[in-house]
RNA sequence: GCCGUCUUAGCUCAGCGGUAGAGCACUCGCUUCACACGCGAUAGGUCAGAAGUUCAAAUCUUCUAGACGGCACCA
């Protein structure tokens, strides 16, 4: 078989990903068997406006591999994708298309239009993110995919919010909010971040009291909001503004007059001790408001211009803008007393970097107090989520939800879930799931429906169980909580994929979402269907640019998956991604994938070698049943395939990829490629049939192992294998065709593990590493061929010549002479071997025994070292008497080991010197 | 301000009570019939610092320093 000298990967991701798709074998249905366990995830959804970034690659790689590996195992599997409408996102991207396409605003076209765009836009640029996620290899079954704004997601939409509202956890009220005067919307909590700025102004303004030659100073950070100032707050305590309080200040700027009030939350020491009090405009002034029944007067538009009641003169004006000449007129006045530098945290909107300005609105939230409890319930009685790793995430996630305040989640943007609730002439409100429901309750009135759309993550938040078809109004559909063998065996209704698929195994996202998202969806899953929404949560950790700093375009330091897929591959980039410790933040290093893309190179020719050398022989499982009457190499390899298999799934299950990762790659570079393929080439370059058979098992059962890491890759080699055909399927898949997606994975067989195989093979690999020691050490050329003394006890001598073959071959010799004892020249290098052994390597004429004696001390000098620590801890009676018995009998071993050895080598050393 | 994470070989990172590990880089030697994206052999670390618990600490506890993250406050 004619097979390329490198491997290339864009050959093999070009020719599997469409021939897996049209098979079906994503789909959960390939699986035939009935008595399948399920296994489902479903994907942290993806915005429509985003494309493929390094995070999402870790994330999808993680479920990917999680995927294939359950898949593989004969779990009825299913990765369940769609994407997120991104309310602001999009909203933002047509608008700029309007502006710059037509000159238009949303109202030119108005709503239906705008949304009719919107659409078109998601048709045409929504799709970036699933068409990456081919080239990534995600087996995803793409006949589920979903999108939030599906008929039936909205359905659940509707439903859920009509639930809630009818149950009073959704409420609509005047609150102070966090508004966005770009994308005129309010914004949740979450969707708000700060940001550091030095170069921040606090502005000291004196306000005149009413009947006095008096002022009082405040000092503030928005000048312009003085406009709405309705009060002056002092601290009742404070004895500098006792005699205040009740006076009145004449407001300058406006022909108000305001009242100075006492109120506790006035921290007297800080600043000037008086507040301004502007309750339409901050959240603390709103609440002080609200204690003096203070006037609520807003002074801006929803764009971040003044309103009318900031004066005439600055109505319509930028409220920057307005700053300036708020604090120019007070400079003018004489009433500004002083303007000090100040390091200030601004809210900023965290998609459009704008100054949020807090603005009171009325607005649509969600009462969060009953769902916090039932989270942290769930937390507490089930340890649901487990999250892994579980430090710290646990505790960051249940002290949020201590504190977890309402949620807004009304938007004013036209992208989205328009929120189902009408209002009749007189604004009462219906809410309802439909129009004609709505008018029902009103009685056949004349109703409009709220403006407004719903958060995103009002959606996302049911993505757990609106993915599986839950719509929540058939009143009939699946029933929360209800136990699969509690069900009456008659009248059952086929099960539906939220019966199969809900609880989903796990959840893989990342760190920043797990408020957003996370928290959310475990709280509507469980109060909709009763049920967890899965068991655990996997947070990756986040993939750092080169300079260690998140990877973002303001930074220019991002680093792009598909050009690491197109420069590496995509199956060297996957494995290098799940190497990474899981949670764990990184720094990315090219270097880094290039070691696996070595390593896919390295699998590539370890089967080219074997496929050269394959005449006669194909893969097969019995080959390596019968193991008593396999040679040493065959056991070995046998053992330590077995033992990988049992570690790696080991790993994998507790979501230790980067565990498992260096336990394939060792196995296979290591153990398969350096020792076992080299000790078996002879047999192999003979067309021992054989030895070939199960050199090809050996390699065909790695390769299954390597498949949920390097789908692309495992499937071109094993494709190539004489043997593989549909035949070696999984049983639950036998009728599909031939792909190594769908064998088995190795389970690992306890009983193949062969703890003196390993040990004699360890004697069999310390005797060849000596003795290529002493040659390296000793410059003798590769050519040159030596002969190699051994004195050993009769057991070592018999494994050394059972083997003797391959250490003459590995080590270069072309004699070995075993014995009791060595009988060598003067002119030979020498090495202990563990279990009292001991080599020689005469070297007539080449020897340097100065070189030989440097040799021969460093080996004591190691050995000394470890001697002395040995000796420090057994002579200490606290260790011998405490430690357990097998510890120090272990330690005892390991001394009178290092002992005999030293000794031998010290008396080589006095035999050189003689 | 509160909570948390990290600090291990030149670099990027594993390990997380019982003899310090990997990959890359470095040094030396190899056109050895799968692979130079390779093979073989070395070298390199008082595991940030201090104190404590323990027979035993890179690993547990406390403190200190530096890096980072989350939350709160911000007149």
């Amino acid at each position: 078989m004619e097979i390329a000298k490198a491997y290339d990967p864009k050959e093999a991701e070009s020719k599997h990903y469409e021939r897996w798709e049209s098979n079906g074998f994503f789909r959960p249905e390939i699986n035939e068997d009935p008595d399948a366990p399920k296994y489902s995830i479903v994907i942290p959804p993806p915005n429509v406006t985003g494309s493929l970034h390094m995070g999402h690659a870790l994330q999808h790689t993680l479920m990917d591999v999680l995927t294939r590996w359950k898949r593989m195992q004969g779990f009825r599997t299913l990765w369940l994708p769609g994407t997120d409408h991104a309310g602001i996102s999009v909203q933002r991207k047509v608008v700029e298309q309007l502006k710059k396409e037509e000159n238009k605003t949303p109202l030119d076209v108005g709503r239906e239009e705008f949304v009719r765009r919107a659409w078109a836009w998601k048709e045409q640029y929504g799709n970036t993110i699933t068409e990456q996620m081919r080239r990534e290899g995600a087996s995803v079954d793409w006949t589920r995919h979903r999108f939030t704004m599906d008929d039936d997601l909205s359905k659940a939409v509707r439903s859920v919010f009509c639930t809630l509202y009818d149950e009073g956890w959704i409420y609509r009220g005047l609150r102070i909010v966090n508004w966005c005067p770009k994308d005129k919307t309010v914004l949740s909590d979450l969707e708000v971040k700060e940001e550091t700025k030095k170069d921040g102004k606090l502005t000291y303004l004196k306000y005149p009291v009413v009947g006095t030659d008096q002022t009082v100073t405040v000092a503030t950070t928005r000048p312009e909001t003085m406009l709405g100032d309705t009060a002056v707050a002092v601290n009742p305590k404070d004895e500098r503004y006792k005699g205040l309080i009740g006076k009145t200040i004449a407001l300058p700027l406006t022909d108000r007059e305001i009242p100075i009030v006492a109120d506790e939350y006035v921290d007297a020491e800080f600043g000037t001790g008086a507040v301004k009090v502007t309750p339409a405009h901050d959240a603390n002034d709103y609440q002080i408001g609200l204690r003096h029944d203070l006037e609520q007067l807003l002074v801006m538009n929803d764009d971040g211009t003044m309103n009318a009641a900031a004066g005439a003169d600055l109505d319509g004006l930028d409220r920057f803008k307005a700053r300036e000449i708020v604090v120019e007129r007070f400079k003018d006045l004489g009433l500004l007393d002083k303007v000090e530098d100040y390091e200030i945290s601004l809210p900023i909107c965290e998609r459009c970097k704008t100054v949020v300005e807090p603005i009171l609105s009325e607005q649509w939230f969600v009462k969060m107090d009953e769902m916090r409890d039932m989270a942290l319930e769930l937390m507490r009685t089930e340890g649901v989520p487990h999250f892994s790793p579980q430090v710290p995430h646990e505790k960051v996630y249940t002290a949020w939800l201590e504190n977890l305040k309402d949620w807004t989640i009304s938007r004013q943007l036209w992208w989205g879930h328009q929120i189902p609730a009408w209002y009749d002439a007189d604004g009462s409100v219906y809410v309802a799931r439909t129009e004609e429901e709505a008018r029902d309750k009103a009685g056949g009135k004349d109703l409009t429906q709220d403006q407004d759309v719903l958060d995103t993550w009002f959606s996302s938040g049911l993505w757990a169980f609106s993915t599986f078809g839950w719509t929540g109004n058939s009143g009939k559909g699946p029933v929360a909580s209800r136990q699969s063998d509690e069900q009456p065996a008659v009248n059952r209704r086929p099960p539906t994929d939220l019966d199969i698929y809900l609880p989903t195994d796990v959840l893989v996202t990342g760190r920043d979402i797990i408020f957003l998202w996370v928290s959310r969806m475990i709280m509507l899953t469980r109060k909709f269907t009763g049920k967890k929404a899965f068991d655990d949560v996997v947070i990756t950790g986040t993939v750092l640019g080169k300079d260690g700093k998140p990877m973002s375009k303001s930074r220019n330091n991002g680093v792009d998956p598909i050009e690491m897929f197109d420069k590496f591959g995509v199956d060297a980039t996957r494995i290098y991604l799940a190497s990474i410790a899981t949670g764990a933040d990184i720094k990315w290093n090219d270097l880094l994938i290039e070691t696996y893309r070595n390593f896919a190179n390295k699998i590539w020719n370890a089967t080219r070698f074997c496929l050269m050398n394959s005449e006669g022989a194909r893969v097969d499982h019995l080959s390596l049943l019968d193991r008593d009457g396999l040679s040493l190499p065959d056991k070995w390899i046998i053992s330590r395939l077995n033992q990988t298999a049992i570690d790696v799934n080991k790993a994998l299950g507790k979501y230790e990829f980067h565990t498992a990762v260096s336990l394939l790659y060792h196995f296979f570079w290591d153990d398969f490629c350096d020792w076992y393929i080299e000790l078996k080439k002879d047999e192999i370059n003979t067309g021992d049939v054989e030895a070939t058979t199960r050199i090809l098992t050996i390699l065909e059962i790695a390769l299954r192992m390597l498949h949920p890491f390097m789908p692309y890759l495992t499937e071109e080699l094993w494709l190539k294998l004489p043997g593989a055909s549909a035949e070696m399927l999984a049983p639950a898949y036998k009728n599909a065709g031939a792909t190594i997606m769908l064998t088995a994975f190795p389970p690992g067989d306890e009983s193949a593990i062969d703890a003196a195989a390993e040990a004699e093979m360890q004697s069999v690999i310390d005797l060849i590493k000596k003795v290529r020691n002493i040659r390296s050490e000793m410059n003798i050329k590769p050519s040159d061929r030596v002969s190699i003394h051994v004195a050993a006890s009769a057991e070592m001598q018999s494994i050394f010549a059972a083997n003797e073959a391959q250490i003459k071959k590995l080590a270069r010799a072309d004699s070995i002479v075993l014995g009791d004892s060595l009988d060598v020249p003067k002119a030979s290098a020498k090495a202990v071997l563990s279990g009292g052994a001991e080599i020689a390597v005469p070297l007539e004429g080449l020897i340097d025994f100065d070189k030989e004696r440097e040799r021969l001390q460093s080996q004591i000098a190691k050995l000394d070292t470890e001697l002395q620590r040995l000796n420090g801890q057994l002579s200490n009676a606290n260790f011998v008497e405490r430690a357990p018995a097998e510890k120090v009998q272990e330690l005892r071993e390991r001394k009178e080991e290092i002992e005999q050895q030293t000794a031998t080598l010290r008396m080589n050393l006095e035999a050189l010197n003689a």
